[in-house]
DNA sequence: AACCAGGTCTCAG
DNA sequence: CTGAGACATGGT
């Protein structure tokens, strides 16, 4: 017997994005132009669905009554990040400036940075170096597929078999070549989520501990890039999408772009040095302010992605 | 057919 | 500290 609740948001329009759909594991809200999306995941081992019913709200179908021992609503609201007013990422002064883009933002409102589990962000994100999201995805699938426990659920009328994220300690103990292959057959990348899986495994990290709000995000980040594989952009979208920390603001490709070519940030070199990526990210910061610089990046990228370079919704 | 993808590491200068 | 090359493969 599925226990239904249902979340009413707001009065934003909200639809759940595929783009940044990883795995099938993470997700995010976004604006959209049609209904009845439906979306499903394992969450603390536990099968969910979350539909989209209107413009204004979303159900979930969970068989528990709380995940990670929080009732299931306030569980989502957490989740969903819908203490963060989404209408005021970008003050007045930032509109004035940029009218148009402030403009083309209002339709990105109902985007929502999820707050996701720490270890499948950390994973997710080693496998997201200079390549494409469809590979990413791919990738994450697969992790899911191979190490992941399978549950089921009813899915409309099929019945439908989901995977859990894996545990650090399975993946700290995989088949080196199985998880190659699930790694884009990238021998370096696999070595190094191994190697971290066996670093959390043995407690020799913990995520739960940089979880903690009160940390500066540089501590956070050094203790992220002590790990092979992980610079300073995967250390902050770890933080950003793994530990909360909308504060975070991580530099990828068309963030890059976007700085130059909307804000004039960092124009005239190319190449991402540490120095550099520090610079850029310091303006950033300086421009959309410092407690949700990360969660306002996340809509600027969206918003670049979809509106500048025309790519497909995912 | 090149070039770009939610980068990072290594190694030379 | 900076820059070039390797890593790997799907999309455009």
């Amino acid at each position: 017997m599925m226990i239904y609740q249902s979340i009413e948001i707001n009065k934003n329009r909200l639809i759940l994005v595929k783009e940044t759909l990883f795995s099938g594991q993470s997700f995010m809200w976004n604006e959209s132009d049609h209904e009845g999306g439906i979306y499903s995941s394992v969450i603390d081992g536990s099968p969910v669905l979350i539909k989209q019913d209107n413009p204004y709200s979303l159900s979930v179908s969970v068989k528990k009554n709380e995940l990670f021992g929080i009732p299931v609503r306030r569980f989502f609201e957490h989740y969903f990040s819908l203490d963060i007013a989404t209408n005021s990422l970008f003050d007045d002064e930032f509109a004035a400036r940029y009218p148009d883009l402030a403009f083309r933002l209002l339709k990105l409102q109902g985007l929502r940075v999820l707050r996701q589990d720490p270890y499948e962000t950390l994973v997710t994100f080693m496998c997201a170096q200079g390549i494409g999201m469809s590979i990413i995805r791919r990738q994450v699938n697969m992790l899911c597929r191979y190490f992941g426990n399978e549950v089921r659920v009813a899915d409309g009328g099929r019945d439908t078999p989901l995977y859990s994220f894996p545990a650090p300690s399975v993946l700290a103990d995989a088949d080196p070549a199985l998880l190659r292959r699930c790694c884009n057959n990238n021998s370096m990348r696999a070595g190094n989520i191994g190697e971290a899986s066996r670093l959390l495994a043995l407690g020799r990290l913990d995520l739960q501990a940089l979880s903690d709000p009160s940390l500066p995000l540089s501590e956070i980040r050094t203790e992220l890039t002590a790990l092979k594989g992980i610079g300073f952009k995967i250390a902050d979208c770890i933080a950003l999408f793994g530990l909360g920390r909308f504060d975070a603001f991580p530099i990828d490709t068309h963030v890059e772009q976007f700085l130059s070519s909307w804000f004039s940030i960092g124009a005239h070199q190319k190449g991402l040095s540490q120095k550099r990526y520090l610079h850029l990210q310091e303006k950033a910061v300086e421009l959309l302010g410092e407690s949700l610089s990360g969660y306002a990046g996340h809509h600027l990228f969206h918003c670049w992605r979809t509106t500048e370079k025309n790519m497909k919704a995912f």
